[in-house]
RNA sequence: GGGCGCGUAGCUCAAUGGUAGAGCAGUAGCCUUUUAAGCUAUUGGUUGCAGGUUCGAGCCCUGCCGCGCUCACCA
């Protein structure tokens, strides 16, 4: 039972008027509800029976939750909220008693849910409402939800007042929802876009599947994996920084599109753009390379966007972006020497990327190497400056261990990034499936890392995919892409936090 | 991890180092078609936590906790 001393004052008066109702017999919490209508539907049959003489009236059982309570005299008014929208309630003693108004004003509070009975009418003022002729408590709410109206400041200003602060409404996000409701609004969108690309995907011939979150070898992307235990087992578990390389084994086994949409895990930093989990859609595509990929890529992002946001251009963050139009594809070494001044083909080696970097007064990790140098070029110079949707594409051979190289040029692989909004949404390449490569690749990558900037990025060599390639993996494209990062994009959001429901906080003792 | 900023009533916010306030919500009334209802009265605080300076700290100083922005990090 709740330490009752640990409650707040309008708390512990809540929890008064619920002891009241029980020792009335009222049940605050009873076990059955019925419901005729939706708020909407209610409403609907409401105004189809008006133009129609031969609907006599409209009998409504609503539910929802009290949003408003507005006594008037002997009269009092009420909205509700169900999931369809809002509806008011209206109550008379001549309808409902004297004993049940005075029940509604001293038992009932905003937040509550309440089922009501009666015959939908207008008002005076022309708002379509329920005359209410019963009425029970279907939930009693002992904390107030967070919501307010505003002062009215000075003449003129008026605010209303909404749960604002950003720690709260993460912590707290079923009050986040139950009061704003762009909230619940962003996550429609980001289940519509879930829905859009599940639909491109299987009507382009592609496979929906599910592979292991919990890996032996985690490995396909550059990241910290975190680690678990299985206690039977008594083995190491790494939760997945990537679905690649358990997709790319599907291709081998004869599956030739493939797609996943789930969850990946990363031991990194937070900040507006990273969330230690987040979503993945990841496809590959045999018989594709990179350039397939990119107008894959194109018709995909156009095709979400009409069918979640009706339309091809969105505005985000105050850009207007257009999504209709084929995306301008920029190699990333000619990229560099627009935005950055550099000529990444003439500074072939770490030392003298790294002297040229610091004649224009970039900081740069002594540690890194080259591909890192470059990446980190990319992301201070080239990145916020892409708004409008671009593909950089061609990119060093040392930060991308699993994709093929170009033809006449092994330190340059076919890979892409797409940038929209001023950031990275996708990444993509033509795969390596080369098994003899690969492994020599992966050992370089070991020695590039050890030697490198830590242990932390170090990659365990994962000889199972080796294998899968030594039967023989069809050329393919690959792609990866941030479901959070498109949601950010659909819903003009700034912070990733904004676009999952929980996001990662750190504890904090109440 | 570094830098900057923030943390005051349920919510949104005020308060030169000098009695902690407002609107909304809440409570008690008035009001039978309101809708940002209105009117009258009124309750409500460990100013994130712990120390320090001071006659006196919401305010200044130190440490800690949390959040935000930013830099670093993120093949």
């Amino acid at each position: 039972m709740v330490n009752e001393s640990e409650l707040t004052k309008l708390e512990r008066l809540r929890l008064e008027k619920l002891k009241k109702l029980r020792d009335r017999g009222i049940e605050p919490y009873p076990r059955r509800t019925l419901r005729t209508h939706t708020s909407a539907e209610a409403i609907r049959a409401f105004e189809t029976a008006e133009t129609d003489e031969n609907v006599e009236g409209i009998a409504a059982t609503l539910v929802g939750r009290i949003r408003s309570i507005r006594p008037m005299g002997k009269i009092i008014f009420s909205h509700i909220e169900d999931g369809a929208g809002k509806v008011q309630l209206f109550f008379r003693a001549q309808d409902v008693s004297q004993e049940q108004l005075d029940l509604l004003k001293t038992s009932f509070d905003l937040g509550d849910f309440i089922q009501a009975e009666g015959e939908m009418f207008r008002t005076r003022a022309g708002e379509i409402s329920l005359r209410v002729e019963s009425f029970k408590m279907l939930t009693k709410a002992i904390t107030p939800l967070p919501a307010a109206k505003d002062e009215q400041v000075d003449d003129e200003i008026v605010r209303h007042a909404t749960l604002s602060d950003p720690e709260t409404r993460y912590r707290q996000r079923y009050a986040d929802l139950a009061v704003n409701p762009e909230v619940r609004e962003i996550f429609r969108t980001r289940a519509a876009i879930c829905r859009a690309l599940r639909e491109f995907f299987d009507s382009h011939g592609f496979l929906e599947v599910e592979t292991p979150i919990l890996q032996p070898i985690y490995g396909g992307a550059a990241a910290k994996p975190f680690v678990t235990q299985h206690n039977q087992l008594k083995q190491d578990l790494y939760l997945r920084i990537s679905f690649e390389l358990y997709l790319k084994r599907l291709l081998v086994g004869g599956i030739e599109r493939v797609y996943e949409i789930g969850r990946d895990f990363r031991n990194e930093g937070v900040d507006r753009t990273h969330n230690p989990e987040f979503t993945q859609l990841e496809f590959y595509m045999a018989y594709a390379d990179y350039n397939t990929v990119m107008d894959l890529t194109e018709q995909m992002v156009l095709f979400v966007a009409e069918n979640v946001l009706g339309r091809t251009n969105l505005t985000y963050q105050g850009h207007e972006i257009e999504l209709a139009n084929s995306w301008p594809r920029i190699e990333l070494a000619e990229g560099l020497v627009e935005f950055a001044g550099i000529d990444i083909q003439k500074h072939t080696d770490t030392a003298s990327l790294a002297k040229a970097m610091s004649a224009k007064d970039i900081e740069i990790d002594p540690a890194a190497p080259r591909g890192k140098l470059i990446d980190s070029l990319i992301g201070n110079f080239l990145e916020p400056k892409l708004i409008q949707p671009t593909f950089i594409y061609n990119y060093p051979r040392d930060i991308s261990p699993l994709a093929k190289h170009v033809s006449g040029d092994t330190q340059t692989v076919e890979r892409f990034e797409g940038f929209v909004g001023g950031f990275e949404l996708c990444n993509a390449f033509t795969e390596l499936n080369d098994p003899i490569e690969q492994e020599k690749r992966f050992i370089e990558m070991g020695r590039a890392f050890d030697s490198g900037s830590g242990e932390g990025d170090r990659h365990p060599m994962d000889e199972d995919y080796l294998r899968a390639m030594r039967y023989g993996m069809p050329p393919n494209g690959g792609f990866g892409m941030g479901i959070d990062r498109l949601t950010m994009l659909f819903t003009d959001r700034a912070s990733i936090r904004e676009v999952i429901l929980f996001p990662h906080l750190r504890n904090k003792e109440d």
